[in-house]
DNA sequence: CTAATTGGGTACCATTTTAGTCCTGTATAA
DNA sequence: TTATACAGGACTAAAATGGTACCCAATTAG
């Protein structure tokens, strides 16, 4: 299904969530209330996101969790990342060397061609973009062109 | 990660290897020396690949896997739909009304747009552009233009 | 007609990943 | 000082994934 984990799901959620009140310091409970998943579950997607750098937290008493840089400067590919990893869509993607198999696999190329490209897509998705109700916007077909490029017809 | 499962993987390097050989029938075992991966795995590869009508099989002696249709024909996301089913971020992202968070949600639909831009991807590159040694060099941009641009409501 | 070849289907098991919970510690504010 | 709220990690349960084995069905060569 190419499916993103269940917890990204939620972290994107959650993000969004905050994103929309930008102001505020969110409890994890509040959010977890909010966005009706579990508490502990939240609370650990919550930390994963911090420690991505995605979000500050303040301890103590009226403390909670804000965004650390605008809902426009956060992307979809770093909410992934933060709980997924890199975004990829192979081993061989990410890493070199470590696929005993490129010789006779003869796909690992183009394979991270794609990957690439599904990379910059997610890069071109912001928070602010998925906070909103309104539908995205973007002028998105400019990374995909950069990579694939070369364009022949249609 | 956002990762293919391995038997996805496994599919595309196999139909990668077929499509370099169009015309001759290919037998389980023969693939799997020529990609260097287990016979019993490369065959339910094989198996499922026909069953989604991407490849076509001949029992007996001689007998073995063919493409069912040209590798130009065959896209990524079919590769992909084979061994994982259809190529959807969320589980909202295929079916509408199993998820019962949709209210608190509030991402659903631009995740959806998401999800559908990245679908266009992955059906705009071919079995024929995979296996192919040389960069892939499609016009990718003008499905995600389509979408990205106005999309009406979900 | 028979035997050899080759795919088809199913059931099963091992492993890994994922999700979720809990507990204990630490910082902060009233 | 006490209640609040995050931090970190260990642990468990459940599910998906990957891999194997076994037997059946079809086809072709001899």
């Amino acid at each position: 299904m190419l499916k993103l984990s269940r917890l990204t799901d939620y972290a994107a959620v959650v993000m969004a969530q905050i994103a929309r009140h930008p102001h505020a310091s969110h409890a994890a409970a509040e959010l977890a209330e909010a966005v009706q998943l579990p508490h502990p579950t939240v609370s650990k997607t919550l930390k994963m996101l911090v420690r991505a750098g995605l979000l500050e937290s303040q301890r103590g008493a009226q403390g909670g969790y804000r965004l650390a840089r605008p809902a426009s400067q956060i992307t979809a590919a770093d909410i992934i990342s933060a709980i997924e990893g890199p975004v990829a869509m192979t081993e061989c993607s990410q890493a070199e060397g470590d696929c005993e198999l490129a010789a006779t696999c003869g796909v690992a190329d183009n394979w991270q061609r794609v990957s690439l490209a599904i990379r910059t897509l997610l890069e071109s998705v912001t928070l602010a973009h998925l906070a909103d109700t309104a539908p995205i916007k973007l002028p998105v077909q400019l990374p995909i062109q950069t990579i694939s490029l070369s364009a022949a017809s249609a």
